[in-house]
DNA sequence: TTAGGGTTAG
């Protein structure tokens, strides 16, 4: 506990952790005694009362004296950045030190410009920047994303001559990679001699700011073979999201087993990443045991945890989860109720999603967003309350978003409600025209209600837009190596025997009795035509490409970019049962568990 | 003279 402090005339007494100090102020203070003091602050109170003291003994203009009052108001988490600014202000001649630690002291409290505007004082007042004024000028840069500026700061350490420092080098890679030059962030990497953990840290998280999934798992693997560095939880964190975007549990596994060989105790931040990349990479159960098994949770690893149930459907155990969060003492925020909702909304728990919602708002005053309201939207329309999803969007406090239209639009395909369907397409285009996916949903609607003038509207407004569908496709993983696929895909060199399974698993669906469904074919081809488009979507094509690269009985696990579409979902339910496989499907919503023919879905998605 | 640098989860 930090006391109360009384600085009298000729002494200093500080209470911390109920221990006095008590300082001869005559004796110490102009002397080295004021650096002492200075260090036993714990408030600004105690700050100031110092400070007055520097001013009394008139030592303030010492620079020495100055530089160290500015660096402990503008660094310390007690500090306030106002008040260092207000002493760097009096100074007559700040140094490379001062401006250092004013650029620090900006980045650590966000205000990033200020930073980049002290670095261009800095050079203005023809001060020179050293190697430690650089990793903050740059993480500015890498926060604001700016990448212009960054550009010239990188030809400025050039001109310095620190191209050479490896802190340097370590942050120009973090400022091209969070503002998405991952070329210019390898170049720098290429380019550098010694490279520490935060280097291949730095260059693996650049590869995870642009999506590049595989050259995140590649440089791990190139990191482990040179083995000159240890690879740190903070490494791992960044590989383990990748994982989860790409759906591979094996390779989740592997780096489990490297953080548990070399690292004694996992942090809640390492935990909770594992939870994510296990949740979201289909296996649920072991991201439970990850999960209870945790010394310490908190609202992170909650969150994760609930959002995962709920992708999985669990919506129960997803609010029980919940339930115990709150037993905990911890108090939900905006994000976590986003889980919540949207569980109850996977698993059709209308009247627990209504109850969250008013909680949420009136025990925990949290105002609902636009996410909340698209859950909630989503819960409705799911569950055939259509005019009780409109009747909410239109008493919305916000502006509903185009997420909230498309939501209730595909609420109506699924209940065939083409008023509302209507109502819905039309908000939705005065808010994006550009979605391509808002045309079809709209045409196979006027489709199934055989208003085929209506279909051929919607389809001249797509060619007039020039608007191209978002390829869609799935990928597997066989033997620790991603595979994709796409819609009709010849692309591999294994098409040929590919193309053949598919063509034995029709004649196998056909004997039991699967008919496709080829409504899912908006395009202006005979039945035959469609049925072989219908046949090679990307799903089938890895399923294929599972069936046959996987031992008997071994389960298959597909991660899609796209919704699943209705045919994909039967088809998949029947190879379930006719190949006896468990196949676990990722699409964009959420997971789908297919065995002895049926879903986990309980076809309710 | 002083202190100071990178990376990490929903």
């Amino acid at each position: 506990m930090t006391g109360t402090t009384v600085l009298s005339q000729t002494h200093f007494l500080s209470l911390t952790n109920n221990q006095p100090h008590c300082f001869e102020l005559s004796h110490s203070f102009n002397e080295k005694g004021w650096l002492c003091l200075l260090k036993r602050c714990n408030s600004m109170e105690e700050f100031k009362q110092v400070h007055a003291h520097v001013l009394k003994w008139g030592i303030f203009f010492d620079s020495f004296c100055m530089s160290n009052l500015v660096a402990t108001c503008a660094l310390t988490k007690w500090g306030s950045m106002d008040y260092a600014c207000s002493i760097f202000s009096q100074m007559d001649e700040p140094c490379s030190f001062d401006y250092n630690t004013m650029i620090r002291g900006s980045v650590n409290n966000m205000r990033f410009e200020e930073a980049l505007l002290l670095y261009v004082e800095m050079l203005e007042g023809g001060i020179e920047p050293d190697k430690f004024t650089y990793p903050f000028v740059l993480k500015a840069c890498s926060l604001l994303g700016a990448r212009n500026e960054g550009v010239q700061i990188h030809g400025h350490v050039f001109k310095m001559g620190l191209e050479g420092d490896v802190f340097v080098q370590n942050s120009l890679i973090n400022m091209y990679g969070k503002c998405g030059a991952v070329e210019c962030a390898r170049d720098v990497f290429d380019k550098m001699g010694e490279k520490s953990v935060a280097s291949w840290s730095a260059i693996i998280g650049a590869h995870v700011c642009v999506e590049m999934w595989n050259e995140c798992l590649m440089l791990l693997g190139e990191m482990s073979r040179e083995g000159r560095c240890r690879v740190e939880e903070s490494t791992l964190v960044n590989v383990l999201s990748a994982c989860s975007h790409l759906g591979s549990p094996n390779l989740g596994k592997c780096i489990h087993g490297i953080l548990l060989r070399n690292i004694s105790e996992l942090n809640v931040v390492v935990e909770t990443s594992l939870i994510d990349m296990y949740v979201k990479c289909g296996c649920l159960e072991k991201g439970l045991r990850v999960f209870e098994k945790m010394s310490e949770k908190n609202r992170y690893s909650y969150t994760v945890m609930i959002s995962g149930l709920a992708i999985h459907g669990h919506g129960k155990e997803a609010l029980k989860v919940f339930s115990e969060m709150l037993e905990e003492g911890l108090a939900p925020d905006d994000v976590v109720y986003v889980g919540v909702l949207s569980a109850c909304s996977h698993a059709g728990l209308v009247d627990e999603g209504l109850q969250c919602f008013k909680s949420m708002q009136f025990e925990h005053g949290i105002e609902p967003t636009v996410q909340h309201y698209g859950c909630m939207v989503d819960l409705l329309g799911r569950f055939g309350m259509l005019k009780e999803a409109y009747e909410l969007i239109k008493s919305m406090l916000i502006k509903p978003n185009d997420v909230i239209w498309r939501s209730l639009l595909s609420a109506c395909k699924v209940h065939h409600n083409l008023e509302i369907g209507e109502i819905a397409a039309r908000n939705l285009f005065v808010l994006n025209q550009n979605n391509t996916g808002d045309y079809l949903v709209l045409a196979n609607m006027y489709a199934k209600a055989q208003k085929w003038d209506d279909v051929a509207k919607v389809r001249t407004k797509l060619a007039e837009k020039n608007l191209v569908q978002t390829p869609g496709f799935s990928l597997i993983e066989t033997k620790r190596k991603v595979y994709k696929f796409v819609s009709q895909d010849k692309s591999t060199q294994q098409w040929n025997t590919i193309y053949d399974m598919i063509h034995q698993m029709e004649w196998q669906l056909k004997f039991e009795g699967h008919i496709p469904d080829t409504s899912q074919v908006l395009l202006d081809v005979d039945e035959e035509e469609k049925r072989e488009r219908l046949k090679c979507h990307s799903q089938k094509l890895a399923i294929a490409f599972g069936l046959i690269h996987t031992s008997e009985g071994s389960p298959l696990r597909i991660t899609r970019n796209l919704r699943m579409c209705s045919d994909c979902h039967t088809y998949t339910k029947y190879i379930s049962m006719i190949y006896e496989r468990e196949i676990t499907v990722r699409d964009r919503h959420r997971f789908h568990h297919f065995k002895d023919g049926t879903c986990s879905c309980k076809d309710y998605w």
